[in-house]
DNA sequence: ACCATGTGCAACTCTGTAGTTGCACACAGC
DNA sequence: GCTGTGTGCAACTACAGAGTTGCACATGGT
């Protein structure tokens, strides 16, 4: 189980500034924090770390180029992030339908 | 965009707490607060907010049975978020993939 | 060598929320 | 009727993290 990557993509995504770091990202391609935190109603510090977080998540990946750092996405994590999720709705799918099962029979009984 | 029900099952999912608890309903296919408490080292209280939450983000559902309250979960809102975030998925990769495109087309002139 | 711009680090404030306790109410069984 | 157990509500504590400010360091251009 990648149970604990999928846990830091879920906090991740659960801000809302973390999103909208992740919208432009997608947007322009490649982006350093402070032209970020200009698009955005925070501070350059309060940019660097949300994307600290999306780091750790494994959502962007960054570069250096020369005195600028730029960060991108990454979009495979986000996809493995969802296929996750759909493998556990399909879990409790078939968990409720054996359950249901179960509850019909023993009402035929 | 069902953007505002994908923020609320994320920040929903973001809780360790709120996980497990999915856990035990899927496991059990429906239980009340008291019961869940009693596997967790939370109180029925903090137990009883947590599923506040889940509702609203409309992962579980819950329904009364005499004196107690069941829940049980709702694979096909968790389906949803995962879908949706496999779109946004795709839709960063379209992004990179236009930018690599016009990179190397500048490169060529 | 100098200046402008971008980054890195540390300490601090403050709001949100996870968790608690205490008590009142509701329902099932005796 | 009384008593168990389960739920609902309100006030409170405490800690994580979002955001800030201030300063030091690094790099590119002139």
């Amino acid at each position: 189980m990648t149970r604990t990557l999928l846990d830091a993509v879920l906090v991740a995504l659960a801000e809302p500034t973390r999103r909208q770091l992740l919208d432009l990202l997608a947007e322009r391609g490649e982006a350093s924090a402070s032209t970020l935190a200009q698009a955005l109603p925070v501070t350059r510090q309060a940019v660097v770390k949300h994307l600290a977080v999306l780091d750790d998540a494994g959502l962007v990946s960054s570069r250096r180029a020369g005195r600028e750092v730029r960060y991108r996405t990454r979009p495979e994590r986000l996809a493995a992030a969802a296929r996750d999720l759909s493998e556990l709705a399909t879990a409790w799918e078939t968990r409720l339908a054996t359950i249901k099962r179960l509850a019909e029979e023993e009402e035929g009984v």
